[in-house]
DNA sequence: AAGTATATCTGAACATGTTCATTTTTCGCT
DNA sequence: AGCGAAAAATGAACATGTTCAGATATACTT
Protein backbone atom coordinates (compact mmCIF):
# COMPACT_ATOMS: atom_id res chain seq x y z
CA UNK A 1 0.00 0.00 0.00
CA UNK A 2 2.84 2.13 1.03
CA UNK A 3 6.05 3.19 -0.17
CA UNK A 4 8.72 2.39 2.45
CA UNK A 5 10.70 6.24 3.02
CA UNK A 6 13.35 4.60 2.00
CA UNK A 7 12.58 3.75 -1.38
CA UNK A 8 10.22 6.75 -1.71
CA UNK A 9 13.58 9.17 -1.30
CA UNK A 10 15.72 7.57 -3.88
CA UNK A 11 13.28 7.73 -6.41
CA UNK A 12 12.31 10.41 -5.30
CA UNK A 13 8.89 10.09 -6.65
CA UNK A 14 5.75 7.81 -6.19
CA UNK A 15 5.88 5.00 -8.22
CA UNK A 16 3.84 5.53 -11.99
CA UNK A 17 0.86 3.21 -10.29
CA UNK A 18 0.92 5.02 -7.36
CA UNK A 19 0.20 8.35 -9.59
CA UNK A 20 -2.18 6.41 -11.08
CA UNK A 21 -4.73 5.53 -7.80
CA UNK A 22 -4.46 9.02 -6.38
CA UNK A 23 -5.19 10.83 -10.30
CA UNK A 24 -8.32 8.23 -10.09
CA UNK A 25 -8.83 9.17 -6.68
CA UNK A 26 -8.63 12.94 -6.92
CA UNK A 27 -10.98 13.20 -10.39
CA UNK A 28 -13.40 11.07 -8.58
CA UNK A 29 -14.21 13.11 -5.58
CA UNK A 30 -13.74 15.96 -8.28
CA UNK A 31 -16.66 14.52 -10.03
CA UNK A 32 -18.51 13.42 -6.95
CA UNK A 33 -18.84 17.03 -5.51
CA UNK A 34 -19.85 18.41 -8.91
CA UNK A 35 -22.58 15.74 -10.11
CA UNK A 36 -22.91 13.82 -7.19
CA UNK A 37 -22.14 10.17 -6.51
CA UNK A 38 -25.24 8.84 -8.43
CA UNK A 39 -24.84 10.75 -11.48
CA UNK A 40 -20.85 10.04 -11.38
CA UNK A 41 -20.39 7.28 -13.74
CA UNK A 42 -17.13 4.70 -13.27
CA UNK A 43 -16.25 5.37 -16.82
CA UNK A 44 -16.72 9.43 -16.36
CA UNK A 45 -13.86 8.93 -13.58
CA UNK A 46 -11.86 6.40 -15.92
CA UNK A 47 -12.22 8.96 -18.45
CA UNK A 48 -11.37 12.38 -16.25
CA UNK A 49 -8.55 10.41 -15.20
CA UNK A 50 -7.51 9.50 -18.85
CA UNK A 51 -7.53 5.80 -18.55
CA UNK A 52 -9.62 2.94 -19.42
CA UNK A 53 -12.26 1.89 -17.45
CA UNK A 54 -10.73 -1.31 -16.07
CA UNK A 55 -8.43 0.64 -15.06
CA UNK A 56 -10.41 2.30 -11.63
CA UNK A 57 -10.88 -1.08 -10.71
CA UNK A 58 -6.87 -2.56 -10.61
CA UNK A 59 -6.84 0.19 -7.77
CA UNK A 60 -10.48 0.45 -6.19
CA UNK A 61 -12.39 -2.88 -5.91
CA UNK A 62 -15.93 -0.63 -6.41
CA UNK A 63 -17.53 2.55 -6.41
CA UNK A 64 -18.14 2.71 -2.67
CA UNK A 65 -14.72 1.81 -2.05
CA UNK A 66 -13.51 5.16 -3.65
CA UNK A 67 -15.95 7.03 -0.79
CA UNK A 68 -14.34 4.92 1.76
CA UNK A 69 -10.82 5.74 0.99
CA UNK A 70 -12.03 9.33 1.10
CA UNK A 71 -13.40 8.38 4.99
CA UNK A 72 -10.36 6.73 5.69
CA UNK A 73 -8.12 9.78 4.60
CA UNK A 74 -10.77 12.19 6.34
CA UNK A 75 -10.32 9.99 9.57
CA UNK A 76 -6.32 11.00 9.50
CA UNK A 77 -6.63 14.61 9.00
CA UNK A 78 -9.18 14.51 11.78
CA UNK A 79 -6.76 12.83 14.18
CA UNK A 80 -4.46 14.98 13.06
CA UNK A 81 -6.25 18.59 13.74
CA UNK A 82 -8.06 16.79 16.50
CA UNK A 83 -4.30 16.28 18.56
CA UNK A 84 -3.13 20.38 17.13
CA UNK A 85 -6.75 21.88 18.76
CA UNK A 86 -7.15 19.67 22.05
CA UNK A 87 -3.47 20.39 23.15
CA UNK A 88 -3.74 23.53 24.98
CA UNK A 89 -7.98 22.38 26.02
CA UNK A 90 -8.95 21.09 29.66
CA UNK A 91 -12.75 21.41 29.59
CA UNK A 92 -14.56 18.46 28.49
CA UNK A 93 -17.13 20.70 27.01
CA UNK A 94 -14.62 22.66 24.86
CA UNK A 95 -12.92 19.25 24.44
CA UNK A 96 -15.74 17.33 22.71
CA UNK A 97 -17.42 19.88 20.81
CA UNK A 98 -13.96 20.55 19.04
CA UNK A 99 -13.68 17.04 17.92
CA UNK A 100 -17.67 17.02 16.64
CA UNK A 101 -17.02 20.71 14.77
CA UNK A 102 -13.40 19.66 13.53
CA UNK A 103 -15.44 16.83 11.57
CA UNK A 104 -17.96 18.36 10.09
CA UNK A 105 -15.26 21.03 8.88
CA UNK A 106 -13.72 18.42 6.97
CA UNK A 107 -16.63 17.04 5.64
CA UNK A 108 -18.42 20.51 4.70
CA UNK A 109 -18.06 20.32 0.89
CA UNK A 110 -18.73 16.30 0.78
CA UNK A 111 -22.34 16.11 1.78
CA UNK A 112 -23.57 15.57 -1.41
CA UNK A 113 -22.21 11.60 -1.51
CA UNK A 114 -21.14 11.30 1.80
CA UNK A 115 -24.37 8.97 1.57
CA UNK A 116 -22.69 6.30 0.02
CA UNK A 117 -21.11 5.36 3.51
CA UNK A 118 -24.69 4.57 4.69
CA UNK A 119 -25.08 2.39 1.56
CA UNK A 120 -24.72 -1.31 3.53
CA UNK A 121 -25.46 -0.13 7.19
CA UNK A 122 -28.26 -3.04 6.95
CA UNK A 123 -26.14 -6.05 5.61
CA UNK A 124 -23.69 -7.50 7.88
CA UNK A 125 -21.95 -9.14 5.61
CA UNK A 126 -21.02 -6.49 2.68
CA UNK A 127 -17.28 -5.32 3.11
CA UNK A 128 -18.74 -1.90 3.42
CA UNK A 129 -21.09 -2.08 6.50
CA UNK A 130 -20.30 0.86 8.84
CA UNK A 131 -20.74 -2.16 11.69
CA UNK A 132 -19.37 -5.21 9.92
CA UNK A 133 -15.73 -6.82 9.88
CA UNK A 134 -14.64 -5.46 7.04
CA UNK A 135 -14.47 -1.85 8.34
CA UNK A 136 -13.32 -2.86 11.49
CA UNK A 137 -9.99 -1.24 11.68
CA UNK A 138 -11.11 2.23 10.48
CA UNK A 139 -13.98 1.79 13.63
CA UNK A 140 -11.62 1.22 15.92
CA UNK A 141 -8.68 4.43 14.78
CA UNK A 142 -12.20 6.63 14.92
CA UNK A 143 -13.28 5.48 18.76
CA UNK A 144 -9.67 6.01 19.75
CA UNK A 145 -9.81 9.82 18.44
CA UNK A 146 -13.09 10.24 20.84
CA UNK A 147 -11.10 8.07 23.62
CA UNK A 148 -8.85 11.25 23.58
CA UNK A 149 -11.21 13.41 23.49
CA UNK A 150 -12.72 12.17 26.80
CA UNK A 151 -8.67 12.58 27.83
CA UNK A 152 -8.35 13.27 31.90
CA UNK A 153 -11.66 13.63 32.83
CA UNK A 154 -12.40 11.40 35.67
CA UNK A 155 -14.99 8.50 34.25
CA UNK A 156 -15.61 5.09 36.67
CA UNK A 157 -14.05 2.28 34.45
CA UNK A 158 -17.16 0.95 32.73
CA UNK A 159 -18.09 4.20 31.09
CA UNK A 160 -14.26 4.55 29.97
CA UNK A 161 -14.82 1.83 27.65
CA UNK A 162 -18.34 2.56 26.79
CA UNK A 163 -18.62 6.70 26.16
CA UNK A 164 -15.67 6.72 23.15
CA UNK A 165 -18.07 4.07 21.52
CA UNK A 166 -21.17 5.96 21.97
CA UNK A 167 -19.54 8.79 20.89
CA UNK A 168 -18.81 7.36 17.87
CA UNK A 169 -22.34 6.30 17.10
CA UNK A 170 -23.27 10.04 17.84
CA UNK A 171 -20.82 11.12 15.13
CA UNK A 172 -22.43 8.58 12.83
CA UNK A 173 -25.47 10.23 13.52
CA UNK A 174 -24.39 13.92 13.61
CA UNK A 175 -23.02 13.17 9.91
CA UNK A 176 -26.60 11.69 8.89
CA UNK A 177 -27.94 15.08 10.33
CA UNK A 178 -25.59 17.09 8.32
CA UNK A 179 -26.22 15.33 5.14
CA UNK A 180 -30.22 16.34 5.63
CA UNK A 181 -29.49 19.46 6.83
CA UNK A 182 -29.91 21.95 4.45
CA UNK A 183 -29.51 25.05 6.47
CA UNK A 184 -27.07 27.56 5.39
CA UNK A 185 -23.08 25.94 5.96
CA UNK A 186 -25.41 23.38 7.91
CA UNK A 187 -25.54 25.46 11.02
CA UNK A 188 -28.32 23.46 12.42
CA UNK A 189 -25.82 20.68 12.83
CA UNK A 190 -23.48 22.64 14.18
CA UNK A 191 -26.07 24.29 16.81
CA UNK A 192 -27.20 20.60 17.15
CA UNK A 193 -23.73 19.55 17.99
CA UNK A 194 -23.37 21.81 20.58
CA UNK A 195 -26.34 21.43 22.53
CA UNK A 196 -25.69 17.65 22.73
CA UNK A 197 -22.43 18.46 24.23
CA UNK A 198 -23.42 20.57 27.07
CA UNK A 199 -26.46 17.92 27.06
CA UNK A 200 -24.08 14.84 27.70
CA UNK A 201 -21.72 17.14 30.16
CA UNK A 202 -24.07 18.43 32.25
CA UNK A 203 -25.90 15.10 32.50
CA UNK A 204 -22.07 13.53 33.51
CA UNK A 205 -22.27 16.60 36.50
CA UNK A 206 -25.38 16.01 37.21
CA UNK A 207 -25.35 12.14 37.66
CA UNK A 208 -22.16 12.72 39.86
CA UNK A 209 -23.56 14.88 42.38
CA UNK A 210 -23.86 13.41 45.71
CA UNK A 211 -27.65 13.86 45.76
CA UNK A 212 -28.73 11.89 43.21
CA UNK A 213 -26.22 9.24 43.00
CA UNK A 214 -27.95 6.96 45.35
CA UNK A 215 -30.93 7.26 43.42
CA UNK A 216 -29.62 6.71 40.21
CA UNK A 217 -27.68 3.56 40.73
CA UNK A 218 -30.24 0.87 39.44
CA UNK A 219 -30.70 3.20 36.55
CA UNK A 220 -27.21 3.17 35.73
CA UNK A 221 -26.84 -0.79 36.04
CA UNK A 222 -29.73 -1.07 33.68
CA UNK A 223 -28.15 1.38 31.02
CA UNK A 224 -24.66 -0.06 31.31
CA UNK A 225 -26.13 -3.62 30.98
CA UNK A 226 -28.14 -2.75 27.87
CA UNK A 227 -24.61 -0.27 26.61
CA UNK A 228 -22.31 -3.46 27.00
CA UNK A 229 -24.61 -5.69 25.17
CA UNK A 230 -25.18 -3.65 22.19
CA UNK A 231 -21.49 -2.52 21.91
CA UNK A 232 -20.60 -5.91 21.84
CA UNK A 233 -19.22 -7.22 18.44
CA UNK A 234 -19.96 -10.99 18.68
CA UNK A 235 -22.55 -12.93 21.06
CA UNK A 236 -23.83 -16.15 21.41
CA UNK B 1 -55.03 1.69 -5.87
CA UNK B 2 -57.65 -0.48 -4.04
CA UNK B 3 -61.16 -1.73 -5.24
CA UNK B 4 -63.88 -0.25 -3.95
CA UNK B 5 -65.36 -2.95 -1.45
CA UNK B 6 -68.48 -3.21 -3.72
CA UNK B 7 -66.74 -3.87 -6.95
CA UNK B 8 -65.24 -6.52 -5.06
CA UNK B 9 -68.33 -8.10 -3.42
CA UNK B 10 -70.03 -7.82 -6.91
CA UNK B 11 -67.14 -9.23 -9.09
CA UNK B 12 -65.81 -11.45 -6.41
CA UNK B 13 -62.48 -11.56 -7.36
CA UNK B 14 -59.49 -9.29 -7.56
CA UNK B 15 -59.24 -7.75 -11.27
CA UNK B 16 -56.50 -9.55 -13.29
CA UNK B 17 -53.59 -6.96 -12.53
CA UNK B 18 -54.02 -7.01 -8.91
CA UNK B 19 -53.82 -10.96 -8.78
CA UNK B 20 -50.79 -10.96 -10.91
CA UNK B 21 -49.38 -7.25 -8.49
CA UNK B 22 -49.38 -9.75 -5.59
CA UNK B 23 -48.09 -13.05 -7.37
CA UNK B 24 -45.18 -11.05 -8.29
CA UNK B 25 -45.08 -9.58 -4.74
CA UNK B 26 -45.47 -13.02 -3.10
CA UNK B 27 -42.78 -14.75 -5.71
CA UNK B 28 -40.04 -12.08 -4.68
CA UNK B 29 -40.33 -12.05 -0.86
CA UNK B 30 -40.17 -16.10 -1.26
CA UNK B 31 -36.95 -15.36 -3.21
CA UNK B 32 -35.99 -13.11 -0.95
CA UNK B 33 -36.13 -15.44 2.12
CA UNK B 34 -34.33 -17.92 0.32
CA UNK B 35 -32.05 -16.69 -1.99
CA UNK B 36 -31.14 -12.59 0.00
CA UNK B 37 -31.96 -9.59 -1.52
CA UNK B 38 -29.15 -8.90 -3.76
CA UNK B 39 -29.09 -12.55 -5.26
CA UNK B 40 -32.47 -12.53 -6.38
CA UNK B 41 -32.77 -10.85 -9.78
CA UNK B 42 -35.71 -8.67 -11.32
CA UNK B 43 -35.41 -11.71 -13.72
CA UNK B 44 -35.62 -14.04 -11.16
CA UNK B 45 -38.66 -12.53 -9.60
CA UNK B 46 -39.96 -12.29 -13.22
CA UNK B 47 -39.66 -15.74 -14.39
CA UNK B 48 -40.88 -17.47 -10.56
CA UNK B 49 -44.43 -14.89 -11.49
CA UNK B 50 -44.71 -16.27 -14.81
CA UNK B 51 -44.60 -12.69 -16.43
CA UNK B 52 -42.23 -10.57 -18.60
CA UNK B 53 -39.06 -8.96 -17.18
CA UNK B 54 -41.21 -5.22 -17.54
CA UNK B 55 -44.50 -6.39 -15.88
CA UNK B 56 -42.56 -6.26 -12.49
CA UNK B 57 -41.74 -2.66 -13.50
CA UNK B 58 -45.46 -2.52 -14.21
CA UNK B 59 -46.30 -2.37 -10.68
CA UNK B 60 -43.54 -2.02 -8.82
CA UNK B 61 -40.64 1.06 -9.57
CA UNK B 62 -37.74 -0.46 -8.29
CA UNK B 63 -36.53 -3.88 -6.68
CA UNK B 64 -36.34 -2.13 -3.13
CA UNK B 65 -40.17 -0.47 -3.77
CA UNK B 66 -41.24 -4.63 -3.62
CA UNK B 67 -38.64 -4.65 0.22
CA UNK B 68 -40.68 -0.81 0.57
CA UNK B 69 -44.55 -2.72 0.04
CA UNK B 70 -43.25 -5.53 2.24
CA UNK B 71 -42.45 -2.89 5.06
CA UNK B 72 -45.67 -1.24 4.48
CA UNK B 73 -47.65 -4.44 4.84
CA UNK B 74 -45.54 -5.02 8.01
CA UNK B 75 -46.78 -1.64 9.31
CA UNK B 76 -50.51 -3.12 9.05
CA UNK B 77 -50.33 -6.19 10.27
CA UNK B 78 -47.94 -4.54 13.32
CA UNK B 79 -50.72 -1.86 13.95
CA UNK B 80 -53.65 -4.47 14.34
CA UNK B 81 -51.38 -6.67 16.47
CA UNK B 82 -50.83 -3.96 19.13
CA UNK B 83 -54.20 -3.07 19.08
CA UNK B 84 -54.98 -5.96 19.99
CA UNK B 85 -52.59 -6.72 22.15
CA UNK B 86 -52.72 -3.83 24.07
CA UNK B 87 -56.57 -3.76 24.86
CA UNK B 88 -56.24 -5.15 28.20
CA UNK B 89 -52.98 -3.67 29.54
CA UNK B 90 -52.17 -0.64 31.37
CA UNK B 91 -48.60 -0.65 32.67
CA UNK B 92 -46.45 1.58 30.70
CA UNK B 93 -43.21 -0.71 30.81
CA UNK B 94 -45.70 -3.88 29.51
CA UNK B 95 -47.14 -2.08 26.67
CA UNK B 96 -43.90 -0.06 25.44
CA UNK B 97 -42.35 -4.12 25.74
CA UNK B 98 -45.18 -5.86 23.42
CA UNK B 99 -45.28 -2.72 20.57
CA UNK B 100 -41.50 -3.86 20.20
CA UNK B 101 -41.42 -7.38 20.75
CA UNK B 102 -44.25 -7.88 18.08
CA UNK B 103 -42.78 -5.96 15.24
CA UNK B 104 -39.92 -8.59 15.95
CA UNK B 105 -42.08 -11.45 15.59
CA UNK B 106 -43.25 -10.48 12.32
CA UNK B 107 -40.20 -9.32 11.20
CA UNK B 108 -38.21 -12.67 12.41
CA UNK B 109 -37.73 -14.30 8.68
CA UNK B 110 -36.86 -11.44 7.10
CA UNK B 111 -33.87 -10.31 8.48
CA UNK B 112 -32.31 -10.88 4.96
CA UNK B 113 -33.51 -8.99 3.10
CA UNK B 114 -34.48 -6.13 5.77
CA UNK B 115 -31.14 -4.24 5.23
CA UNK B 116 -32.42 -3.20 1.61
CA UNK B 117 -34.89 -0.36 3.75
CA UNK B 118 -31.77 1.35 5.00
CA UNK B 119 -30.18 1.60 1.61
CA UNK B 120 -30.67 5.52 1.11
CA UNK B 121 -30.71 6.29 4.54
CA UNK B 122 -28.20 8.99 3.48
CA UNK B 123 -29.59 10.06 0.43
CA UNK B 124 -32.12 12.84 1.09
CA UNK B 125 -33.50 12.95 -2.21
CA UNK B 126 -33.72 9.39 -2.85
CA UNK B 127 -38.22 8.22 -2.62
CA UNK B 128 -37.34 5.30 -0.87
CA UNK B 129 -34.71 7.39 1.86
CA UNK B 130 -35.94 6.64 5.51
CA UNK B 131 -35.72 9.75 6.41
CA UNK B 132 -37.27 11.59 3.27
CA UNK B 133 -39.69 13.15 1.71
CA UNK B 134 -41.15 10.16 0.28
CA UNK B 135 -41.65 7.85 2.82
CA UNK B 136 -43.03 10.39 5.35
CA UNK B 137 -47.18 8.74 5.06
CA UNK B 138 -45.22 5.20 6.49
CA UNK B 139 -43.30 7.38 9.02
CA UNK B 140 -46.35 9.16 10.10
CA UNK B 141 -48.27 5.71 10.56
CA UNK B 142 -45.95 4.33 12.28
CA UNK B 143 -44.85 7.21 14.97
CA UNK B 144 -48.66 6.87 15.58
CA UNK B 145 -48.54 3.52 17.02
CA UNK B 146 -46.33 4.90 18.94
CA UNK B 147 -48.18 7.57 20.27
CA UNK B 148 -51.45 4.93 20.94
CA UNK B 149 -48.59 2.96 23.07
CA UNK B 150 -47.65 5.66 25.32
CA UNK B 151 -51.27 5.16 25.89
CA UNK B 152 -52.93 6.96 28.96
CA UNK B 153 -49.23 8.02 30.19
CA UNK B 154 -49.21 11.06 32.04
CA UNK B 155 -46.19 13.33 30.35
CA UNK B 156 -45.82 16.78 29.98
CA UNK B 157 -47.28 17.85 26.58
CA UNK B 158 -44.24 18.65 25.15
CA UNK B 159 -42.78 15.18 25.76
CA UNK B 160 -46.38 13.81 23.98
CA UNK B 161 -45.35 15.31 21.00
CA UNK B 162 -41.45 14.45 20.92
CA UNK B 163 -41.37 10.96 22.66
CA UNK B 164 -43.42 8.61 19.91
CA UNK B 165 -41.22 10.24 17.17
CA UNK B 166 -38.10 9.09 19.81
CA UNK B 167 -39.66 5.78 19.88
CA UNK B 168 -39.93 5.35 16.53
CA UNK B 169 -35.93 6.46 15.82
CA UNK B 170 -35.41 3.83 18.15
CA UNK B 171 -37.41 1.26 16.62
CA UNK B 172 -35.12 1.81 13.72
CA UNK B 173 -32.00 0.67 15.73
CA UNK B 174 -33.91 -1.47 17.17
CA UNK B 175 -34.03 -2.89 13.82
CA UNK B 176 -30.49 -2.49 12.46
CA UNK B 177 -29.38 -4.32 15.44
CA UNK B 178 -31.95 -7.27 14.76
CA UNK B 179 -30.19 -8.07 11.26
CA UNK B 180 -27.12 -7.81 12.99
CA UNK B 181 -27.85 -10.27 15.93
CA UNK B 182 -26.85 -14.00 15.22
CA UNK B 183 -27.88 -15.08 18.09
CA UNK B 184 -30.26 -17.87 18.58
CA UNK B 185 -33.38 -16.64 17.49
CA UNK B 186 -32.19 -13.47 17.88
CA UNK B 187 -32.56 -13.81 21.59
CA UNK B 188 -30.31 -10.63 22.25
CA UNK B 189 -32.28 -8.30 19.96
CA UNK B 190 -35.50 -9.41 22.44
CA UNK B 191 -33.40 -8.93 25.60
CA UNK B 192 -32.13 -5.49 24.13
CA UNK B 193 -35.60 -4.29 23.89
CA UNK B 194 -36.54 -4.90 27.16
CA UNK B 195 -33.56 -3.61 28.70
CA UNK B 196 -34.38 -0.49 26.75
CA UNK B 197 -37.84 -0.45 27.67
CA UNK B 198 -36.95 -1.12 31.48
CA UNK B 199 -34.58 1.71 31.55
CA UNK B 200 -36.92 4.22 29.79
CA UNK B 201 -39.88 3.71 32.36
CA UNK B 202 -37.35 4.02 35.36
CA UNK B 203 -35.78 6.97 33.78
CA UNK B 204 -39.13 8.75 33.38
CA UNK B 205 -40.05 7.56 37.05
CA UNK B 206 -36.69 9.30 38.10
CA UNK B 207 -37.36 12.51 36.45
CA UNK B 208 -40.73 12.61 38.19
CA UNK B 209 -39.46 12.33 41.57
CA UNK B 210 -39.62 15.41 43.56
CA UNK B 211 -36.71 14.63 45.01
CA UNK B 212 -34.76 15.64 41.31
CA UNK B 213 -36.84 17.26 39.49
CA UNK B 214 -35.57 21.09 40.19
CA UNK B 215 -32.38 19.56 39.67
CA UNK B 216 -33.28 18.09 36.55
CA UNK B 217 -35.35 21.46 35.20
CA UNK B 218 -32.21 22.95 33.14
CA UNK B 219 -31.21 19.67 31.66
CA UNK B 220 -34.47 19.33 30.77
CA UNK B 221 -34.68 22.15 28.65
CA UNK B 222 -31.31 21.76 26.56
CA UNK B 223 -32.51 18.05 25.80
CA UNK B 224 -35.85 19.16 24.86
CA UNK B 225 -34.43 21.97 22.54
CA UNK B 226 -32.23 19.30 21.44
CA UNK B 227 -34.28 16.65 20.06
CA UNK B 228 -37.16 19.46 19.14
CA UNK B 229 -34.45 20.20 16.73
CA UNK B 230 -33.90 17.37 15.15
CA UNK B 231 -37.26 16.19 14.85
CA UNK B 232 -38.03 19.14 13.25
CA UNK B 233 -38.33 18.10 8.98
CA UNK B 234 -37.24 21.31 7.74
CA UNK B 235 -35.35 24.81 9.34
CA UNK B 236 -34.41 27.28 7.48
C1' DA C 1 -71.70 -7.28 -31.67
C1' DA C 2 -68.52 -3.82 -32.90
C1' DG C 3 -65.58 -0.15 -31.55
C1' DT C 4 -62.78 2.17 -28.52
C1' DA C 5 -60.26 3.37 -24.53
C1' DT C 6 -57.81 1.68 -20.82
C1' DA C 7 -55.18 -1.72 -18.42
C1' DT C 8 -51.92 -5.13 -18.75
C1' DC C 9 -47.98 -7.21 -20.55
C1' DT C 10 -43.95 -8.14 -23.67
C1' DG C 11 -39.15 -8.44 -24.74
C1' DA C 12 -35.59 -6.00 -26.77
C1' DA C 13 -32.63 -2.21 -25.76
C1' DC C 14 -30.06 0.63 -22.58
C1' DA C 15 -27.03 2.24 -18.67
C1' DT C 16 -23.86 1.21 -15.60
C1' DG C 17 -21.13 -1.48 -12.14
C1' DT C 18 -17.93 -5.09 -12.60
C1' DT C 19 -14.84 -8.92 -14.48
C1' DC C 20 -11.24 -10.75 -17.10
C1' DA C 21 -8.21 -12.44 -20.79
C1' DT C 22 -4.85 -10.07 -22.99
C1' DT C 23 -1.43 -6.46 -23.97
C1' DT C 24 1.74 -2.94 -22.71
C1' DT C 25 4.78 -0.73 -19.50
C1' DT C 26 7.94 -0.56 -15.84
C1' DC C 27 11.87 -1.89 -13.42
C1' DG C 28 15.51 -4.49 -11.29
C1' DC C 29 19.08 -7.41 -12.87
C1' DT C 30 22.96 -9.15 -15.55
C1' DA D 1 21.57 -2.74 -23.84
C1' DG D 2 18.67 -6.61 -23.23
C1' DC D 3 15.77 -9.97 -20.48
C1' DG D 4 12.10 -11.51 -17.71
C1' DA D 5 8.95 -11.00 -14.13
C1' DA D 6 5.84 -8.10 -11.93
C1' DA D 7 2.94 -4.13 -12.28
C1' DA D 8 -0.13 -1.43 -14.78
C1' DA D 9 -3.57 -0.78 -18.14
C1' DT D 10 -6.81 -2.03 -21.82
C1' DG D 11 -11.40 -2.58 -23.63
C1' DA D 12 -14.64 -5.99 -24.79
C1' DA D 13 -17.92 -8.81 -22.49
C1' DC D 14 -21.11 -9.68 -18.79
C1' DA D 15 -24.87 -9.15 -15.21
C1' DT D 16 -28.47 -6.81 -13.71
C1' DG D 17 -31.60 -2.85 -12.73
C1' DT D 18 -34.48 -0.15 -15.59
C1' DT D 19 -36.96 1.91 -19.68
C1' DC D 20 -39.89 1.93 -23.48
C1' DA D 21 -42.29 1.40 -27.93
C1' DG D 22 -45.37 -1.55 -29.20
C1' DA D 23 -48.60 -5.78 -28.76
C1' DT D 24 -52.44 -7.93 -26.43
C1' DA D 25 -56.18 -8.37 -23.33
C1' DT D 26 -60.04 -6.41 -20.78
C1' DA D 27 -63.89 -3.70 -20.04
C1' DC D 28 -67.00 -0.18 -21.12
C1' DT D 29 -70.17 2.32 -24.58
C1' DT D 30 -73.29 2.47 -28.16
Amino acid sequence: MFNNSQAAATTSRRSAGERTKVLIFEKALELFRNKGYEATTMRDIARAAKVATGAAYYYFPSKEAIVSAYYEQVQVLHAAKVREKLAGKEELRERLASVLHLRLEILKDDRKFLGALFRYTGEPGHPLSVFGKGTEAQRKQSVEIFREALGGSELAEEWKELLPWGLWLAHLAMILYFIHDESEGQANTHKLVDRFVEMLVGLGEFADSALVRPFLKPLQGKMMEMLREAAGTKQA
